[in-house]
DNA sequence: CCTGAGCGT
């Protein structure tokens, strides 16, 4: 199950936030989103749980959550557009 | 070092 999860501290890493979910069951894989050209955080990622159950019940509990002074967002994640590939050539602007 | 709505390379 895929999770959304926002408002995070900007010095919250994956594995932080890979802990927090563990503590309501197996996380499969936990992504914080970094901006492309600078490497920051963007303050929100997404968690996938194998078990849908324990995923319930992570969202539930860790919703509105305090985490490092802020509140958690933590919502079911919409499906992702696309499965798109890595291209080496991006855009600058 | 710094920021704060939202859905991913």
């Amino acid at each position: 199950m895929n999770i959304f999860v926002a408002n995070l501290n900007f010095k919250v890493q994956e594995e932080d936030l890979r802990e927090t979910f563990e503590t309501y069951g197996e996380v499969d894989s936990a992504r914080i989103i970094t901006d492309r050209n600078t490497g920051r955080s963007k303050g929100f990622g997404f968690v996938e749980m194998p078990n849908s159950d324990d995923a319930s019940r992570a969202i539930e509990e860790l919703n509105d959550r305090e985490m490092e002074g802020r509140n958690l967002v933590v919502k079911v994640a919409e499906e992702r557009t696309e499965q798109r590939r890595f291209t080496n050539r991006r855009p600058q602007y």
